[in-house]
DNA sequence: TTGTAAGCGTTATCAC
DNA sequence: GTGATAACGCTTACAA
C-alpha cells in the first residue's frame, strides 16, 4: 500500500474574524417599535396571527425582514416551560441500527417542531448519568434514552424531571416511562431454534458491542445446547462491530477453540460479512461446511455472495414508534401503553 | 427467503403515565432556602465555588443533594448570553463520513464543556435555511455546517447571528468565517492520474451522493480525458450510495454504456464494493480486467477481496479541527485562518 | 385588536 | 463572603 499525500496545507485568508460587532441583538422590542406597536403584539403576531390585525401582521413581518429578527427560543422557553427540545441519548452514532433510530426519531420530531439534542453515551454507565444531567439542566420536553439500564442516580432524576421518557432498543417489564424494542433474549432463542430445525449441530458466535449483544449470544447458546446441540464456542470482541473483527472472530473459533463447521451466529451483520469474507479465504463452502447468521439486516447484507441470512430489526419503526410514544405523553399528558414490543422476523438468505 | 415474525405486540402495563404532578420546580431559590443563604450565593457556589466559604459550599451541596436540584441552563443562557450549545449540520448522520466528523466534532466540543444541537439537512438548501433560522433561535455559540453552498438568506441569518460559524467537508476561498475540509477536484483529478500512471485508459465512474461526489466524478472524467484516455461513462444515481446501487452501476456501465473493462472510479466504498460484488458474479477478473476505486477509506476497505484501493479522508480529523477552530473563535473572539485545506490521499491496495 | 404588568430562573453589578 | 437588585427576551394573564 503506497500512499500519495495532497494538498495538507493550511492559508491564512483574513475572514471576518477581526471585528465581530458588539451589537446588542434584535429583539422583539425593536420589531414592535420599527412596525409601530409594542412587544406583546409582536410575540402574538408570531405564535398565533390570527389574534392580529392584518394590516399590523403585514408590518411587523416588514419590520422582522428588516431587522432580520430571529426569536429568542430561550427566552421564550424560560417563560413558557416548553423547550420544544427533545434529548436524545445513544451509545454511537456510528453504528447504523442508532444511527437508523435516531434518524427516524428525529424526522419525526422535526415533522412536529421540535428539535433534537443528540449525544453519544459510549458504552460506559456513569457517562450516561453525567449526560442525562447534562440535558436535563436544558429542560427538554421529553428524552429518549437507549437500553433499559440505567443508574439509580440516572433514574432518580428522569422521575424528578417529570417529563416523558421514551427507552428504545429493549424491553423491560418496568421501564421508566415507555419503552420501545425487543427481546434480545428471545431472538437469540429464535435463531438458537432456526439453526437446529434447519440440521446444525454444531455452532459458534461471534459477538462485538455491547451488553445487548452478549445477551443475543448467551441466549442463543445456552437455547442450542437446551436442544441438544454441541456446548457453543464464542469469540467475544469490544465494541465496535467491524468487517475485521469479523474475520478475526472466525479465525479465533477455528483455530483456537476447535471449531471446525456448523453454524456461526454473530451480533451484527458486519461481523457476519468479515466472516464469510475469512471463509471464503479458508476455502470453506457456504452454507455447506459453514453457515453464517448475522444480525441486523444491514443495508449490504442481501446482495454481498452469498446473501446473509440474518435476524431483521426495524429500527425506523422502533424510532417512529418512540417518537409517537412521546408525542402521544406530551401532549395528552398521558400514554397508552408502557411496553411496546415490535419484535423481530428471521430472515433467510443463502448464508444459513 | 421466507420469514419469521417473533413478538410483535405490544401491552399496558399501566406505567406512571397517569398521574404528572403539576409540581413548581426546585430551584436556586429553594435551595437556598433550604441551605439557609440567598439564591445568589447558590448560583456563585455552582459557577465559581472558591468565592463562597466551605461551610456555606457545604451546606448547599447538601440541599442540593435533598433536593435532587438541576439548574436551569435555559435561563442561565438567557441571563448571560452564553447558551454552551453548538449547532451542527449535516446531510444524513448515516452516512458514515459525516457520522464520523459529528462524532469527532462532538467529542472535542464535549470535553470543552458544549452541548451539540444536530439537524440532518437531508439534500435541499431549503431545508437547510429553515433548519439554521430554527437552530439559531436557540441562540447557539457557533454553528458548524457542512459544505460550501448556503443560500443568500442562510448567510444572512449566519453572518447576523455573529457567532463563529466553520464549514466542513469542502473548502473554498470566501468562507463565511472558516472552512474545514479539502478540496473534491483536486481528488478527482489526482485519481485519474494515478489511474492513468497505472496504465488504464478506459474509465467509468458510478456516483451516487450529493453535489460534491458528482464533482469529483466530473474532475475525474475531464481529466481522465485531457490525459488520453479515452471518454468516461457514467451511472450516477440519487444519494444515498448502497452496495445494491454499486452492483447496478457497474452492470449499467457494462450493459447499457458499452464500457468493457477498465478502471471504475466509485464516489463511495460502498459503491466501490458493489462493484467488486457484481464483477466477481460476472466472472470479470479485479484488477486484471477491471480495476476499481472508491472513495472514503470504510473501514471495511482493507478487509474485503480484493482490499479496496481508495482515497482517504481523515474524518475525525476534520472533526476535531473544526472543533478547535470554533473554540478558537468563541474564546479569544477571532481565529488564525479561514481555510484550513486537510488533503486527502489515495490508498493503493489489490483492487487498482 | 392591542397594551400593561408580572413573572420565568438565572447571571452581572454593586453594595455591605 | 454574602446579599439586593436589575437585567436577559420572552409568554401569560388581565385590562382597556
Amino acid at each position: 500500500m503506497d500512499e500519495h499525500e495532497h494538498n495538507a496545507a493550511s492559508r491564512d485568508a483574513g475572514g471576518r474574524a477581526a471585528g465581530r460587532k458588539p451589537a446588542r441583538g434584535v429583539t422583539m422590542e425593536t420589531v414592535g417599535r420599527l412596525a409601530g406597536v409594542s412587544q406583546v403584539t409582536v410575540s402574538r403576531a408570531l405564535s398565533d396571527p390570527s389574534k392580529v390585525s392584518p394590516k399590523t401582521l403585514a408590518k411587523i413581518h416588514e419590520a422582522i425582514e428588516m431587522t432580520g429578527f430571529v426569536p429568542n427560543a430561550l427566552a421564550g422557553a424560560l417563560a413558557s416551560s416548553k423547550s420544544k427540545l427533545i434529548s436524545a441519548l445513544v451509545p454511537s452514532i456510528r453504528n447504523f441500527v442508532y444511527a437508523g433510530m435516531v434518524q427516524a426519531f428525529s424526522a419525526v420530531m422535526r415533522d412536529n417542531g421540535y428539535q433534537i439534542m443528540l449525544s453519544e453515551t459510549g458504552f460506559e454507565p456513569e457517562e450516561e448519568e453525567k449526560l442525562i444531567a447534562a440535558h436535563l439542566s436544558r429542560r427538554p420536553d421529553a428524552m429518549m434514552l437507549t437500553g433499559i439500564h440505567h443508574s439509580a442516580q440516572a433514574r432518580r432524576m428522569l422521575l424528578g424531571a417529570d417529563i416523558p421518557v421514551v427507552e428504545v432498543w429493549d424491553i423491560t417489564d418496568s421501564p421508566i416511562d415507555v419503552c420501545v424494542g425487543f427481546s434480545h433474549a428471545d431472538t437469540g432463542r429464535a435463531v438458537a431454534e432456526f439453526a437446529h430445525a434447519n440440521g446444525y449441530r454444531q455452532a459458534g458466535c461471534v459477538a462485538a458491542g455491547d451488553e445487548r449483544a452478549r445477551r443475543r449470544a448467551r441466549a442463543f447458546s445456552e437455547r442450542f445446547k437446551a436442544l441438544g446441540g454441541e456446548g457453543v464456542a464464542i469469540a467475544q470482541f469490544d465494541a465496535p462491530a467491524s468487517l475485521e473483527r469479523g474475520r478475526q472472530g472466525l479465525a479465533q473459533l477455528m483455530d483456537a477453540q476447535g471449531f471446525s463447521g456448523g453454524v456461526v451466529f454473530c451480533s451484527s451483520d458486519l461481523l457476519a460479512h468479515g466472516v464469510l469474507v475469512e471463509a471464503r479465504e479458508r476455502g470453506l463452502q457456504v452454507p455447506g461446511q459453514l453457515a453464517v447468521i448475522g444480525f441486523g439486516d444491514q443495508d449490504f447484507s442481501a446482495f454481498v455472495t452469498p446473501a446473509i441470512t440474518t435476524v431483521r430489526v426495524n429500527m425506523e419503526a422502533f424510532g417512529q414508534s418512540a417518537a409517537r410514544a412521546v408525542l402521544e405523553r406530551i401532549e395528552a399528558q398521558r400514554g397508552d401503553q408502557s411496553v411496546i414490543d415490535l419484535g423481530f422476523e428471521i430472515v433467510r438468505r443463502e448464508s444459513a
